[in-house]
RNA sequence: GGUCCCGUGGUGCAGUUUGGAGUGCACGCCGGCCUGUCAAGCCGGAGGUCGCGGGUUCAAAUCCCGUCGGGACCGCCA
């Protein structure tokens, strides 16, 4: 890193103004200081950077070099520490032997007008949050925000002076007018706290700063709401107003640290896979397929539009046919869907692709990310990421992307009920859960809850079970439409015990699955960063999911994806079993991504879309830039993308994509802070060739 | 496009069920007091068109209709 020098802690403008009582008017002398020259007290106090008047200059080097003269060493403890960000972090604490002192103060620069923007790494010798026990004696300047002020007459004060590593308190002697959120530059020793006052709630809270001579860089407006954890209370839109305010908050700051801790593990895990990150075009062809797009006009041919990418999919793997052998992106992807808690319009993907790879190969190059961005973040590195084939997800916790932090496992019992008499039994697939000891806690509102949810999900009705005392007979409305050899078939294959609630549901297989993984969701998932971490891939999806209107499968992933080679002979006669090469990867409950290997032969594309439907004509109009170039050589490639705003919300404990990223949007796309999205004026408009119809009122 | 929940000083709430004067609480803000506090303490003060519009009523924060804004979810997200 550039090393960066520091200001001279001197030559900052020392302002003195009040606080308290008789704020509007001069003061007589203070005791136990000569007066200095005070600016007029009436806010707004501070002049601008530029217009500084002639006070605001030598003076306070006047003042410091005097309070130096008072205590000898002083100005020799306080020295210019390694000025780089990185190096202060990471400085030692404790003065090693041997270790260079802190070069001594330089008091021989020429008196500035206020801060020198160009060194303002320097205007500070430590972080607030990371002084300790270790660094007293040592005279410092620290910068930051005003999070606290508490008063105790004229002459005492204490600043809690807050930075993006935490508080310091410092003691304020003089009357410096401080108010919340003021921006100061606070010199001063640090101390040890007298006895009976040390904060074991803070890092910080066995020293102070005492002797402090308080700059003020900012005055400030009290901010619109508290810039604490009581801000977690706080409307998230107001808090998106001033997202700004919001993001000087430990939480936030915090979470901008996950994200850019997971960023940084992903890319040198990636790079140490031997992967290149290339950048791929923000301005591309619409290609109407999947999520809606963002469009962009064009200038130069009106009437045309680019779309901004909803992944560079189509990119990444004309890379691959371009020989960059193995690629990746931490790249922003744009859909104009509406938003969720775990969707914004645009967000950030890890995306990778490699040539010459199995989809093992694929899976491992992404776990390794994975795992290390988690490492990174927890300091611990999970276990091997386990696997779950679609089907076996979809038959143990009726959904693809299951969360494996609890149990409800859906239970088969279709056996038990071949030769049943009870109509709602006759059925292809019939399943249930378990909800151990809930028979109690589950009325007929609840019941009818759960039977609503059920429905609204595609299930023709749902059975409810209550296990009686002594473990062998149910209280249900269908309780008198089982025979005795089905109870006991329920009992045994639940292995249920007085005051379970069993929960069945009777479907085609798929729909029994669903219904019911909905239903274990309901019942028993916890929020979604509540540890422990339960990462899972799943892999063997379905080639097809259902039929689009005319009666042709619908892609499961999209259309490259490469069909399974063990069902490829399957592929014209029975479609709907073939499984593909796609795989996604799932964790508690979320799914963080998708990938697949892809068809590389233009034979087999072109077979994938005669299933689809997608006539010779069709594909080349849509897909023609992209599928021509498979037919100079395509090695055979797979690859993946994951959301790095979900792991990153996972990591930082949010259940909230927003509160991991700097600037989102709220649930309505409308920026509280910008106002975007704006009407633009005519002839931009007029520009770009377009014209807008009058708003709907 | 749909379902449900929420809009009351700067912030968070109570008040709405059963209509009766902008009523209350906490924080913040402003002023005063206070030399060891730490989400300081004490005293005083300012600050609201109860999201907006319409209706019912002698009377609406409260009931009804509409609308705007926010959130969760469904649809959607190949």
């Amino acid at each position: 890193m550039r090393r960066r020098r520091r200001l001279p802690r001197t030559t900052g403008p020392r302002r003195r103004v009040r606080r308290g009582r008789d704020r509007r008017q001069p003061r007589g002398p203070r005791p136990h200081r000569a007066a200095p020259r005070r600016r007029h007290p009436l806010r707004p106090r501070l002049r601008r950077q530029g217009h500084a008047g002639p006070d605001e200059g030598g003076r306070s080097l006047g003042c410091l070099a005097r309070r130096d003269r008072r205590r000898p060493g002083a100005g020799r403890r306080h020295g210019h520490r390694p000025p780089a960000a990185g190096r202060v972090r990471r400085a030692p604490r404790r003065r090693r032997p041997g270790r260079p002192r802190r070069p001594p103060l330089r008091t021989d620069r020429p008196h500035r007008q206020g801060p020198d923007m160009t060194e303002a790494a320097g205007m500070r010798t430590d972080y607030c949050g990371e002084l300790r026990a270790t660094d007293v004696g040592r005279q410092v300047s620290v910068c930051g925000w005003v999070a606290k002020r508490r008063e105790h007459g004229e002459h005492l004060a204490f600043v809690d002076l807050r930075d993006h590593t935490g508080v310091i308190q410092c003691v304020v002697h003089d009357d410096t007018d401080v108010r919340s959120e003021y921006v100061l530059r606070i010199t001063g020793t640090v101390a040890p706290r007298p006895e009976g006052t040390v904060n074991d709630k803070l890092p910080t809270g066995q020293i102070e700063l005492q002797d402090c001579t308080v700059e003020i860089l900012s005055a400030a407006e009290p901010p619109p709401f508290p810039l604490d954890d009581r801000a977690d209370d706080v409307d998230e839109l107001v808090r998106l107003r001033y997202r700004y305010l919001d993001l000087r908050r430990e939480r936030m700051q915090k979470n901008l640290r996950v994200r850019a801790k997971v960023n940084s593990a992903i890319r040198r895990s990636m790079e140490a896979q031997d992967f290149i990150e290339v950048e791929t075009p923000m301005l591309m062809p619409s290609t109407p397929e999947g999520a809606r797009e963002f469009l962009v006009p064009s200038r130069q041919r009106p009437g045309d539009f680019y779309a901004l990418p909803q992944s560079p999919q189509l990119y990444k793997q004309l890379l691959m046919v371009g020989g960059t052998d193995r690629y990746f992106q931490i790249a922003r992807c744009l859909r104009d869907e509406d938003l969720r808690a775990d969707r914004q319009y645009e967000f950030m993907q890890l995306d990778a692709e490699a040539s010459f790879v199995t989809q093992d190969d694929v899976l491992a190059f992404i776990s390794e990310a994975v795992v290390a961005a988690a490492e990174a973040v927890t300091g611990e590195r999970p276990p091997e990421i386990q696997q779950i084939t679609w089907h076996e997800a979809m038959d143990r916790y009726g959904i693809d992307k299951p969360d494996l932090r609890f149990g409800l496992e859906l239970v088969e019992l279709t056996a038990i009920f071949s030769e049943t008499g009870f109509n709602a039994f006759k059925a292809p697939s019939i399943k249930g859960i378990k909800v151990p000891g809930a028979a109690a806690d589950y009325g007929r509102n609840k019941l009818d809850g759960l039977t609503d949810r059920a429905k609204a999900s595609g299930a023709k009705g749902l059975v409810w079970l209550k296990v009686d005392e002594g473990g062998t007979t149910f209280t249900s409305p269908v309780a008198k439409f089982l025979s005795e050899a089905e109870v006991a078939g329920l009992v045994a294959t639940f292995e249920a015990e007085a005051g379970d609630l069993l929960l069945i549901v009777a479907d085609e297989w798929a729909n029994t699955c669903e219904v019911l993984g909905v239903l274990r969701n309901e019942l028993g998932r916890p929020p979604v960063h509540e540890g422990p971490y339960r990462y899972v891939w799943v892999v063997d999806f379905p080639m097809f999911v259902g039929r689009d209107d005319a009666g042709n499968p619908k892609p499961g992933h999209h259309p490259f994806t490469h069909p399974h080679p063990d069902d490829m002979d399957k592929l014209e006669s029975d479609p709907m079993s073939v499984r593909s090469l796609a795989y996604d990867l799932v964790l508690n409950g979320w799914e963080l991504g998708s990938g697949s290997i892809r068809i590389h032969e233009p034979d087999l594309q072109a077979r994938i879309f005669r299933l689809l439907g997608i006539s010779e004509e069709e594909a080349e109009k849509r897909f023609g830039f992209f599928l021509t170039p498979f037919k100079y050589g395509a090695p055979p490639h797979g690859g993946f993308a994951f959301g790095i705003d979900r792991l990153t919300a996972i990591l930082a404990g949010e259940e909230n994509i927003r509160e991991v990223i700097a600037f989102p949007k709220p649930q309505s796309g409308l920026d509280p802070m910008t106002g975007a999205p704006t009407t633009v004026d005519a002839n931009q408009l007029a520009d770009l060739g377009l014209r807008t119809l009058p708003k709907a009122t």
